[in-house]
DNA sequence: GATGAATGAGCATTCATTCAT
DNA sequence: TATGAATGAATGCTCATTCAT
């Protein structure tokens, strides 16, 4: 990586910190600028506009890769499971990147369509989730986008409002409060079929 | 009310649609006069500041008395169905308020003090299912704050991107979604005893 | 006097001291209004402008009458002693108005033609002073008119930073600061023919 | 002198000129700007704010330096003769401070901290005059800063006044009116003892 | 590859003033 | 005689953006 590369690198780093903390309209360029060490002139250099950089912020949420195993056998619970942990695990690795992505859609359409880019990019365990859905093994959820969509703004608003009422210092997604959202959900998906009968 | 009570309420209506739509940052002052059909400093005349005006705009959620029915003795199905019903009632009626309180809480502070005010006034049916988490009859969930908490952030993620891609025109929660989600709460709160043993 | 008359009254007496305290610019007509108990409406009621309300509280410097007594005879330290008894008098019963008149003339060219009106109405003292100065026998002073300016000017620079650094709780001119002035300018006034020759 | 400073110097030099004229809340930033062929955003990249800029207008009264002669010797006419040559050309050349200074520091009190500071640098001559006080060699003043505060409040007022009604073209302070002042003040610090015992 | 210097367009806020009642 | 309600015109200040170097 040469040096424009690593500079480019690093506004895009400090300015998702900064977006994800502060929201876009809050966020100065010259703050980035004065976070990331160098003038407002140079994010110019790399960025056509704030906006672009805020596209930029979003665009690469490195998804780890699943090893391609095969999930079809495995038990529902088991499955959610892995599900949950990936999506936490991910919301943690990321959680500028969402939270930008959540926070500032609704204001600025152009993020959404980036959103959608990378949801189709599902991973496996995503996909299977998906198949027992349409194949009504998983009985209460109709439409898996919007089952995402809705964990995901779940956990924003959990993790968020965990912060401003300093309900302790510590994370919100402790692997006790992890394992009750695993249960949660693989009951709520699973529903019962006896019960309902 | 007279004149000056009339003007003061307009002003109110139509910054809660504005900061809803476009966030308290991104809501100029201008546009707020021109919606309102009044000059920029008229509004000032009824508020301090712009904050002033915003905290305004979410302080009166008027809550729907829900009647004093002992909801003791509901099955926790029933329970869930009439608690879902009023959260999704709430939300709808009062999106603008939601919508704010949870998009700019976090950049705002001042806000979320309000809403935990709110939270706190818990009707009926939210004092219970509370209850019965702390008894233990609901026993996937351990601190209906969070919960609620939550619930709501699924509830707007879920409407504003439904929004934002146009799945449809019509609204996200309809009859059978809410019943979807009764069921997804319902088996989620309740879990499954056998099964953990 | 009516209520008409009186309320002019009050609000002329309410806005001198505020335009003495923090001068023009500085003094709202809300607080005006505020000050005197009425609304803003009610002093465009009574005058043209703010600037119009500005020239009212200077006009009326009630001039007490020194009686109509000789002063031609006076030893000269007896007629500088009356005279800045008289000085110093006027200045404490209308320091508002001398405030006024010494602080905003420079940006509002139209008090200062009030201003000379009034000293044009030279009481006896004042033109004996004048007469003296003219026959020489005051021998530093050439200038009846400016060194009256001075002299109120330093007056008023004295009293303001006596006040601004506190010096004391105490108003500035006590006696003992009189007697002081009465000397200085009395031996200054004379100067001494011996000394010159 | 690089360009950066030049343009902040040329802002100093030009508000200088404005506050003094008009007063600090009649000066408006857009007239600063224009008279100084800039926009009023670059002011703000220079200063905070207004009165940030207003102190910067008054903080550097460079003092010319007094030859460190001995005054100790000196008879008290040639000294005072000396102390107000002094103090009337620094008012000619450093006006516009003095009468911001006086004019502005009863409504904006972070002045007069920044005046008090200029005046405890005394040159040599100063102090002299304030030992001569103390010595009682000096009999009629007994406070040489309120002295000091009283002379400058008088110059600017004569100044002031002179201009206003345009008594001539000519600068007031002439040679002759310095002379007589000289006189005034010598004769008027002295006193006489004979007189009074 | 980077930036010092500058700004146009805009923003929240203020305030003297008006006028129907 | 008095004022509640409203505002036009500014004002201090901000910020994304440009460009010569």
């Amino acid at each position: 990586m040469n040096k424009g590369e690593k500079t480019k690198q690093l506004i895009i780093e400090k300015s998702r910190k900064l977006f994800a903390k502060k929201g876009f309209d809050s966020t100065k360029t010259s703050e980035i600028a004065k976070a990331s060490g160098i003038s407002e002139a140079t994010i110019y250099k790399y960025f056509d506009s704030k906006i672009d950089l805020l596209l930029a912020c979003i665009t690469p949420v490195e998804e780890e890769n699943v090893e391609e195993k095969d999930f079809s056998q495995l038990p529902l619970k088991q499955l959610v499971e892995e599900y949950i942990t990936i999506v936490v695990e991910k919301m943690i690795n990321n959680r500028s990147q969402y939270e930008i992505l959540f926070n500032e859609a609704i204001h600025h359409p152009e993020i959404s369509t980036e959103y959608v880019k990378r949801i189709h990019q599902q991973n496996p365990i995503e996909k299977e989730i998906e198949k027992r859905i349409r194949m009504e093994e998983i009985s209460t959820i109709s439409n898996y986008f919007m089952f995402h969509v809705g964990l995901i703004g779940a956990l924003i608003a959990m993790m968020n409002h965990h912060e401003i009422h300093q309900l302790s210092e510590e994370n919100y997604l402790t692997n006790t409060k992890v394992q009750e959202m695993v249960d949660f959900l693989y009951y709520g998906m699973k529903g019962n079929k006896e019960d309902r009968s």
